[in-house]
DNA sequence: CGTTCTTATGAGATCGAGTATCAATCAAGG
DNA sequence: CCTTGATTGATACTCGATCTCATAAGAACG
């Protein structure tokens, strides 16, 4: 017997067909249910609307976000937030080729790109009250500091997931450390220099762009490491 | 003669009656149509959508703070950045109770609350796209780094924005350079004093991996060029 | 004054997304 | 064999949005 796949995949994969062959706007969910040989009102059972075909499991990964925020045990919110993202970009990730087809679609279908800025305004929330609660302090610049956080939290990881579904990014687990790194060095400041051993000094003139000075630190310390 | 107020008018003034009487989703078109003595036909040619009603003059506040960005001239992309977004907080200050009404609605409505929050990543984007483009620097850490700044800018102005909006906050021209300074200095670091030759001295704890240390580096360079 | 040309409006048809209702099917499980 | 529960199909309906065509109200012009 034909195991039929389920019937929530038949119409992501007839929709999606269309999608590419037709255009979002030109295929309607009546194109959609005929080439899946189903029926109008299964398809609203499976999608709450026809843009939820193209974000099937959105609210299941939110979910998974909070409850890893809850669970967190963490020095800082920041950090507890920036290991929370990674959450989100390993999940697109893993979908591989499929994000990418997705990332084709909202690039150029304006009601999806609108649908998918929401979306990641959700993160943005969550984390924004995670870090607030966190920080217990409810005066106005911490709730400012808060916003600013998960912002630039929320902005490292899609800057990288953006890089990584345009092919750009040939290592985003390692991008996104960076970008995290980047972010809460921003917040917390440069770690607070050791003195005397295992202090490492360099000394160059100013004024030079940093592209000009990095490649030579970089080579410098990551030979110290092996040493 | 009674002078009839602009037809715009008449209808926006029908659909926020409305809406604060039987909610927005009760309230259809036609019902505004009707209590504005007019037909459907010339709602929409006058709204591009139900939404439109409540957010009249987006359009022309985007492409206000367009111009203001391609005609300023500042010492940092930062500084003008900041200066430009507050254009769009006195925009909605000097709307004073029209802009509270709006922001009931917004905080009630799911479907308006989505509207503002894309109408508020296209602010960012151009801020992004102004920064990147100032900066030069197409590398992928100035990328980044555009990123961060552009959504700092944005949050601080709707922090303080929603504050005034929620009536928390009596001066908010002030708190908004005060907010505004604080991304300022989250970037370029507290102002430096002067250090002495043209020689930079960067002092961290060893054993660090590279690509911990160099991004924090990279930061602190690329702030001392501007300033 | 009449004629055109424009512009705003009205009226109605049509499309498509989303909702609601009811009937039909089918798979357990007693 | 029959009941129960869940999934699907069929259909009608609401409402936002687009499109077409007709009408009215002016301006400009001869």
């Amino acid at each position: 017997m034909t195991s039929k796949p389920a019937v929530g995949d038949r119409l992501t994969e007839a929709a999606l067909t269309l999608f590419d062959e037709n255009g979002y706007e030109q295929t309607t969910v009546d194109d959609i249910t005929r080439r899946a040989g189903l029926s109008r009102a299964t398809f609203f059972r499976h999608f709450r609307s026809k843009e939820d075909v193209v974000f099937p499991d959105h609210d299941r990964l939110l979910e998974q976000v909070r409850e890893r925020l809850v669970s967190s045990s963490h020095a800082t919110a920041l950090v507890a937030v920036s290991d929370t993202v990674r959450i989100v970009l390993h999940h697109y990730l893993e979908e591989g080729e499929l994000a990418r087809r997705r990332y084709a679609l909202t690039s150029t279908v304006p009601a999806l790109r609108d649908r998918e800025i929401v979306s990641v305004a959700r993160y943005q929330r969550l984390f924004r009250e995670f870090i607030s609660e966190w920080m217990g302090d409810s005066s106005e610049s911490a709730a400012l500091r808060a916003e600013l956080m998960s912002a630039s939290v929320v902005s490292a990881h899609n800057h990288v997931l953006r890089r990584w579904l345009r092919g750009e990014s040939p290592d985003p687990v390692r991008e996104v450390d960076e970008a995290l790194q980047q972010v809460i060095v921003l917040f917390t400041g440069p770690p607070e220099p050791a003195s005397g051993n295992g202090t490492t000094i360099a000394v160059f003139s100013s004024g030079q762009p940093a592209d000009a000075v990095i490649p030579a630190l970089r080579q410098f310390l990551n030979s110290a490491e092996i040493a």
